[in-house]
RNA sequence: GCGGAUGUGGCGGAAUUGGCAGACGCACCAGACUUAGGAUCUGGCGGUUUAUCCGUGGGGGUUCGAGUCCCUUCAUCCGCACCA
């Protein structure tokens, strides 16, 4: 048989059958083991980039493997199609988001299916159908009704240039993502999830991802970032106000010579008012103001602050210290207000400089300064309490679990565990999301849209304003309705969820993705749920991740779901760079992919994808690796099709078979290969030597195919395993192949093969002779040989004797089937 | 500043439990076939003074033996960054 490799006419037929056999349909099935493979679904940005076929080629290789393995494998794929830039696109070029989001999925849906994955396409999802996004707005119902949703105003993201809010995410540097203009702060009224009363079970359940990297988990604790202490407040010297502080260092409560509140805390006026300072306060807190936070937080800013002329009380020994207002405050986290302690604690220490403000020594350390007048920085470390009454002689430790009680005791204050994680913010003024449910009535206040009602249907004739504002504002029979309780006029949120929102419960969809009364069937989700393998970027690593525990525990929570964290296992992946540097437009260092795929095939470009570099690392393209991938693929094909008419009748060889050296080679080789295949994609996911191996046995059987014997049955078995192996990786190819070497049925029904350890037995192994730890020869020997035969063979070996004959032997080590290194003098 | 990761040929990367450093691929070199080769096949390919010695960012240590373990140091990348 003599066909050249055409790629492109391979891989339309195979799409083609799979497509019309519906192969990749699955239904739960209780017979065998599930398994739940999922990749982050895309934004449908209008192409798929090189991140996205490497994201894809990795899960259909687990998917792939998994269900030869012999799982009942759940693939699904959708699009989280809810955004920004579909809402640019209209702005700028007039196309309605809607039509520009259903253009990009067919073409990327297009472009995915050009790459062969076993996606179960029956289930796929959009986040912006009403089918889905009703659900989206029941989620929101649900945590409104369990007091998790509330509205507060709140300081967002403005950018001036682009005239319109901006998500957290999308500020880098303290700049807009898209214009870079400074991004300022501005009060609106917002729409917030509770996410923080689930802050201890979002940290304590990071123990239970023992399939997760480190690093993502470090990342989200550092993120929720707990920190324990206490909370006590300061007596307003005139005004009697308690100012609440927080600390962690209540062993240090004794050190306190000043304090400290936020320019923007809410007592500054009032206790600044008549002071002869109160007009530099006032302009202090002005200026604050129109800081953006990234300059104002910032490490290398500069500590400034003024003086409030007012004085608060230590409640521990009723020092009087004055009050001050400073920049390295914050009032987002904790109470807005510190109790300074100069001595242990290096920003106050820098500011008490500064300002001339007294520094009290409070805790001695072994080699630490008795006397401020001594310090050149505060000292932090370990030691035991001074200066503090009844406290003094008490490690630092002890201090403060005493410190507490005492407070408790007198019901001065309260030993608190504070978090860094902040509420969920989750509205948006834009047009193209999730409306948020919501009615407000003059008379009832807030009302829920009934459950009933849903979805709350986004309007799609509507005008895009130049300026970026929200066109729902202007939609009258949008917003124009009447009160599901009293039944009078109302008006309707027109604000939008964050796209966040429609990712954090996707997953759970998939299950039973055309239900209409429910977001999700129990009984699927049970069957099907949690996901056993995601697979996505690290970009990720805090916002949907986090986002999509916290949904899943209020699932949980309200007996929707059995799971507590819905990803067992997650592989982030590394990003695909060229010229050292990631793909982008301005760089001018894009590959596309679609190009790849008509240049050499999807099963190439999925193959170089996963030999390149191991799947979390990041990936250096090479334009000439890919061309090595296609010339392997070429060399298989002609491998394969030379034998095809051969072998298409041969059995392959039985236990009992004797071969010869050479074929005894090739049948090793395939059962190693085997054995080597199914660990590396098994245990370690290590694609980059799979497919090594794979090229590996396909030059072995080359060389044996070359050679003089031809024993076709070893042949057959060799070639077998490697379509066989290879098929996850390169599914067109082996596909094609395994029914020109005669098969009848899809290799992807195929099971994956077994090695057999007889195979791997064999006659004879090489030993490595070391003297003093240096290779200096090597010698076959019988697998079984015995220690002292085999140092006995080795001491006799001619070179070795020559090498050791005037030194004398100290000692021989024996590593059994690997070496033997003799020690001399 | 804190936390994490990574440093191996000209390049991407192997070395899984402390046991042959450089698998596999790219690039390169030589040869074969050929009217031709950016096709294919064969061979070579860390350095070197080539039966030797050196070599996994640098320095030190443990060990019969270290890319792998320990100490120290440098570089690059990523995350967080006045978190009270």
């Amino acid at each position: 048989m003599d066909i050249r490799y055409d790629f492109k006419a391979i891989e339309a037929k195979w799409q083609k059958y799979w497509e019309e056999n519906n192969f990749y349909q699955v239904k739960e099935d209780s017979q065998k083991p599930k398994y739940y493979n999922l990749e982050m679904f895309p934004y449908p940005s209008g192409n798929l980039h090189m991140g996205h076929v490497r994201n894809y080629a990795i899960g259909d290789v687990v998917a792939r493997f998994k269900t030869m393995k012999g799982y009942n494998v759940l693939h699904p794929m959708g699009w989280d199609a809810f955004g920004l830039p579909a809402e640019n696109a209209a702005i700028k070029h007039g196309h309605h988001p809607a039509k520009w989001t259903y253009d990009n999925i067919a073409n990327m849906k297009r472009q995915l299916k050009s790459l062969g994955i076993s996606y179960d396409w029956t289930r796929e999802i959009a986040t912006c159908k009403p089918d889905y996004y009703k659900f989206t707005q029941w989620m929101f119902l649900k945590l409104y009704e369990h007091g998790l949703a509330y509205k507060k105003y709140s300081a967002v993201n403005w950018c001036p240039s682009c005239q319109t809010v901006l998500a957290n995410e999308q500020v880098v540097e303290g700049k807009c993502e898209r214009c870079e203009a400074t991004v300022e702060k501005k009060q609106l009224e917002q729409w917030f999830f509770k996410i923080t009363a689930y802050a201890q079970r979002l940290l304590d359940d990071l123990e239970l991802l023992s399939g997760w990297p480190e690093k993502v988990k470090t990342m989200q604790r550092n993120w929720i970032g707990r920190s324990e202490g206490c909370q006590f407040s300061m007596q307003v010297e005139e005004t009697g106000d308690e100012i609440p502080v927080f600390t962690t260092r209540p062993d240090t409560v004794f050190g306190v010579t000043y304090m400290v509140l936020a320019p923007e805390h809410p007592l500054v006026e009032k206790i600044s008012q008549g002071k002869p300072q109160e007009k530099e306060v006032k302009a202090f807190v002005e200026r604050m103001k129109y800081l953006n936070e990234i300059t104002r937080t910032s490490n290398e800013t500069e500590k400034e602050g003024v003086f409030t002329g007012a004085y608060a009380i230590n409640p521990m020994n009723g020092e009087k210290v004055p009050i001050w207002i400073a920049n390295y405050v914050l009032m987002e986290y904790g109470t807005g207000a510190i109790m300074a302690v100069p001595a242990h604690d290096q920003r106050d220490f820098e500011f008490a400089r500064k300002y001339n403000l007294p520094i009290k020594v409070v805790i001695k350390g072994e080699d630490s300064p008795a006397t401020a007048e001594e310090m050149t920085a505060a000292y932090t470390g370990d030691g035991v309490m001074i200066n503090s009454g009844s406290f003094d002689g008490l490690t630092v430790e002890e201090g403060k679990k005493a410190v507490i009680a005492y407070m408790e005791e007198k019901g001065i204050g309260k030993g608190t565990v504070n978090y860094r994680l902040r509420d969920w913010l989750i509205s948006r003024q834009r047009y193209w999301g999730a409306p948020i449910p919501i009615i407000y009535c003059e008379n009832c206040d807030i009302v829920p849209v009934p459950e009933k009602d849903l979805p709350v249907l986004l309007p799609e004739n509507v005008e895009f304003k130049p300026n970026g504002e929200s066109p729902l504002k202007y939609v009258e029979e949008f917003y124009k309705t009447t009160c599901p309780n009293c039944g009078r006029e109302a008006r309707r949120e027109t604000d939008t969820m964050d796209t966040f929102v429609c990712s954090s419960w996707y997953f759970n969809r998939y299950c039973s993705p055309h239900e209409t009364e429910v977001p999700f069937d129990k009984k699927a989700v049970d069957y099907w749920m949690p996901v056993d393998q995601y697979i996505g970027g690290v970009e990720h690593a805090i916002l949907h991740l986090m986002y999509a525990r916290f949904f899943t525990k209020f699932l949980y929570d309200i007996g929707m779901l059995s799971c507590v964290e819905p990803f067992t296992n997650l592989l982030t992946q590394g990003m695909v760079l060229k010229d050292g540097s990631k793909m982008s437009k301005s760089k001018g260092n894009v590959v596309s992919p679609e190009e790849i795929i008509n240049k050499y095939g999807a099963d190439t470009a999925r193959l170089f994808i996963l030999f390149a570099s191991p799947p979390e690392k990041d990936l250096e393209w090479s334009d000439q690796g890919v061309e090595g991938c296609y010339r392997f693929l070429n060399r298989v094909w002609r491998t394969v099709t030379s034998y095809a008419d051969k072998i298409a009748s041969v059995d392959l060889p039985d236990k009992s078979e004797v071969f010869d050296r050479e074929a005894k080679k090739l049948h090793y080789k395939t059962h190693a290969t085997i054995k080597k295949v199914t660990e590396d994609i098994e245990e370690r996911f290590n694609f980059n030597t799979a497919v090594s191996a794979i090229m590996e046995l396909s030059n072995t059987l080359n060389d044996y195919a070359h050679g003089e014997t031809q024993n076709l049955k070893v042949i057959k078995e060799a070639i077998n395993a490697m379509l066989l192996l290879l098929s996850p990786f390169c599914p067109h190819i082996c596909e094609e192949l395994w029914h020109l070497i005669g098969n009848q049925n899809s290799i992807h029904l195929e099971r994956w093969p077994e090695y057999d350890p007889e195979a791997l037995i064999q006659e004879e192994i090489e030993i490595v002779i070391q003297i003093n730890g240096k290779v200096r020869d090597k010698i076959n020997v019988a697998p079984d040989i015995g220690e002292e035969e085999l140092k006995q063979k080795v001491t006799e070996h001619p070179r070795i004797k020559e090498l050791t004959k005037d030194k004398k032997i100290v000692k021989i080590i024996v590593v059994p089937q690997k070496l033997v290194n003799i020690v001399v003098k």
